[in-house]
DNA sequence: AATATTTTGTTGCAATTGCAACTTTTTGGA
DNA sequence: TCCAAAAAGTTGCAATTGCAACAAAATATT
């Protein structure tokens, strides 16, 4: 949230959200979250805790994402569209619903707070961009093997260190490069006893290179 | 390019580029096309033609993209830092750099051209965010045959048609949905022989549903 | 029109993977 | 601290896939 409204007063806030489409929404504990519109929205957590669960056609539930106070949500930033997916609250929830196309469409260029608010947008969009030009990356590589070592070398390189430490649990980790756990938990035993990895619960250092 | 300036006449292209930082550079055919900086650019074929090829580590090259007059590049829209990849001329090329920090930082809210710049790019990102999660939502298809499927879904619902006309080859559909080629070829046979799909040349019409 | 190049289709085979079923370990409440 | 639930590890086996090596068809090039 602070990324959404970097360099903007609590009090230029609430003119923002005066002139631009928004609404506040709350919703009790263990409720899906609908919208009721079609249109593109942003979604920000003022305050409770949701997760986007996807439920295959085989009835197989996974968690995609968690958000939290905060964190903010969208037709824009992530695929909730997809049909197979639902918000659930897990705690008393608070929403903050801004319509993207006000935002757009409004045309007062005199609120410098309204064109921070754009770039402050753009900004959150970008590093979505790199998010999933990342995530690409790794699920293009043909085995689990390259796209294990694809996701650690993101990593690595981003951290600026060989040890990694998880930020998920490694069923999380198979959900996202994509591939069966089991089958990752095997080819993890692999790169250890060849002696590339070494790992202690969540916390896995690359020996190579 | 008729997006990044959707609304903002010559004329005042012609000033945002000069409070912007922008260089136009030209290259002749076959060039590899360097940036010298490790800035965040975005770039724009201004004439020319490109492609971003990608080398991996056995030496196999793939088109990844071909960028026409008036496209947009950079390295917020796409990996192009991937070490792998370089962009070739193929023709004489003139490019239209803008550093990307400079559209962020330049603080001036007078100029409507310059919000209208900046929802532009906005919108340009987000759209480029439900490409990504389209390809996203193929990738994470366990097999070839739900790969293929999830495409001519998505292809299908956007343009409301059961029929199909590849906007590229079969080749590079498989390094799309990143799978073998022959190994999709047979896919897509054993799709016809059910009675799934029909094709011809890059025409596929959907029979089933 | 003839030729070269690229794309597409086919198939055997080996490697990889998903799946199922189960055990062990870890985590998080009560 | 104990218990239940979730996460992680293991393994056999069948299904899927990648790879290689072709032939055929379609496109480009001269």
């Amino acid at each position: 949230m602070e990324r959404l409204f970097y360099q903007i007063s609590e009090n230029e806030k609430e003119k923002l959200f005066r002139f631009l489409e928004t609404n506040i929404l709350t919703f009790p504990k263990n409720t899906i979250m609908l919208s009721n519109t079609k249109d593109k929205i942003i979604g920000i957590i003022l305050k409770g805790y949701v997760q986007i669960v996807r439920t295959d056609y085989q009835g197989n539930r996974t968690i995609i994402e968690e958000l939290e106070e905060g964190d903010i949500f969208g037709t824009i930033l992530s695929s909730l569209d997809s049909d197979e997916c639902e918000a659930i609250t897990k705690e008393n929830t608070k929403v903050l619903i801004i319509d993207y196309n006000s935002i757009l469409s409004y045309q007062n260029t005199k609120y410098k707070y309204y064109n921070q608010f754009i770039k402050n947008l753009l900004e959150i969009t970008t590093s979505k961009i790199e998010e999933k030009n990342e995530r690409i990356e790794i699920l293009t590589k043909k085995t689990i093997r390259d796209k294990l070592l694809e996701y650690f070398n993101i990593y690595a390189k981003k951290h600026g260190s060989k040890i990694i430490y998880l930020p998920f649990s490694y069923t999380n980790l198979a959900d996202y490069i994509a591939v069966d756990r089991s089958a990752m938990s095997r080819e993890l035993s692999y790169l250890k006893e060849e002696g590339f990895i070494e790992t202690k619960g969540r916390k896995i250092t690359l020996l190579y290179k």
